[in-house]
DNA sequence: ACTTGTGAAACTTTTCACAGCT
DNA sequence: AGCTGTGAAAAGTTTCACAAGT
């Protein structure tokens, strides 16, 4: 079949779907707590059940990774742990600066499942000169000056930005410049950046709206349809069929 | 699809793309910025390019809500300002309470963006007594075993989790059986409700490990393919996720 | 028996490209 | 001449259903 790429042996090909990498730590938070509890293998129906997707689905993720289960068995647990952290890159240790040390930078930075796999925060930096030399979760507050300094003594590639919107796209320029290649943004602003610089962001206001959207609609159904409880599915968000029209009434926003 | 659905003329075919829905809020915030500096019309490339987006996509997204343009000019922004409001719902007031004040949560209460758009934080709710009456941004914490009452006298549909990972799925079932039907966890965890309740989870761990896989990636590349610096995109965050985990809120540090 | 791994079908989302209106 | 709105094609994702192993 022509088009491009020779096929790998067989054993892995290539470009996993980003949508099945965005799923990999799901699955990976799930195994993580069956192998605390000293679980040997699960099968794709279990597995499946306890990060919320269908197993299909999990089945067809794993399938891009390898064939790592035992038909009639089920999923090692603790090979799969391996080998998901690995295709995640957590085996090795990620050094994390995070910018905007408000009220959200802090709270990140004292977010203890940060450690816990794979990051480390490496430096806390912020613009205010009175923060400087404060610890935040034990970590001494740097000051903006010194970015591009921190960054490459850390050798950091991944940055959280947690400044004001108006801060934002300038400490990105700054750590790109200095090396950084992926972003994780929650400042709720568009950041542009460079081809090859991944950017990933976090907008409490953005899932808030998409929320009402949907909250909307079900205001406007009114009728329920049924009322029967079926048996809650697990962690379903869905997208309510199709609502009829929503009259809405008006607020006009300022 | 199924059972023929009449009702409407013709303008809006009820239904907008899930994908689609989760844009409308960057097009709102590009479209707020050019509103407060009195720009009058803005055309889809414009406008696409402050949201991150293409203008092909940026235009099937709003063929979605009807024909709001005018073809040789572009939009007109303070109208589009009001239909995607009233599409998402932000016309009205949507009283939300935080649950769990811990770091996060005290961060998200005080959070501007919160009130800005169509939100009111009526409640903060924590397990801790100690807690109880001390003002968080303002607002004073109410003790969990209020939790019921407060919902129903609020009038409160929409939850924000930020509990440790332990107690969200319990915070999650009390919520649902008071009354409300759309959450946002910020808990590292998955959770269960029944039908028709919708959830979005904000998850900073599975955003870092998506960023990680990334990162691996273009270090395994090391041999640039020709290292030229291309030209920089518009703000593209690559892998669009999209579902409903992903992306969320930023706190706007004080 | 049981459960994986996977082609193929179904569905969703993005992109293309141009007709149609101003 | 310029820009929107949209069918149609392409790309990506999910689901189905069953053959292939253990």
């Amino acid at each position: 079949m022509a088009t491009g790429r020779t096929h790998r042996p067989a054993t892995r090909s290539r470009g996993i779907p980003e949508a099945t990498v965005a799923r990999l730590p799901l699955y990976l938070r799930a195994l993580t707590a069956l192998s605390e509890r000293s679980v040997p293998t699960v099968s794709s129906e279990e597995l499946a059940a306890a990060a919320g997707v269908n197993s299909a689905k999990l089945r067809k993720d794993f399938s891009y990774l390898g064939s790592y289960g035992t038909r009639g068995v089920g999923y090692d647990v603790e090979y799969l742990v391996y080998q998901i952290s690995r295709e995640l890159g957590l085996t090795q240790d990620w050094p994390v600066v995070i910018v905007g040390i408000g009220n959200l930078g802090a709270a990140l930075a004292n977010y203890g499942g940060f450690a816990s796999r794979g990051f480390r925060v490496a430096a806390l930096i912020d613009a205010d000169p009175a923060m400087a030399g404060k610890p935040v979760a034990g970590i001494p507050v740097q000051h903006t000056d010194d970015l591009e300094k921190i960054i490459k003594t850390n050798g950091v590639s991944i940055g959280v930005i947690a400044t004001p919107a108006g801060a934002a796209q300038q400490v990105c320029d700054r750590l790109v410049a200095a090396g950084v290649t992926s972003i994780l943004n929650f400042a709720p602003t568009v950041l542009s950046v460079p081809d090859g610089v991944d950017v990933r962001k976090v907008d409490l206001s953005i899932e808030l709206q998409i929320l009402a959207f949907h909250e909307q609609r079900k205001a406007g159904e009114e009728t329920a349809p049924g009322e029967g409880a079926l048996p809650a599915a697990t962690a379903r968000d869905d997208s309510a069929d199709q609502g009829p029209d929503g009259d809405v009434p008006a607020v006009m926003p300022a």
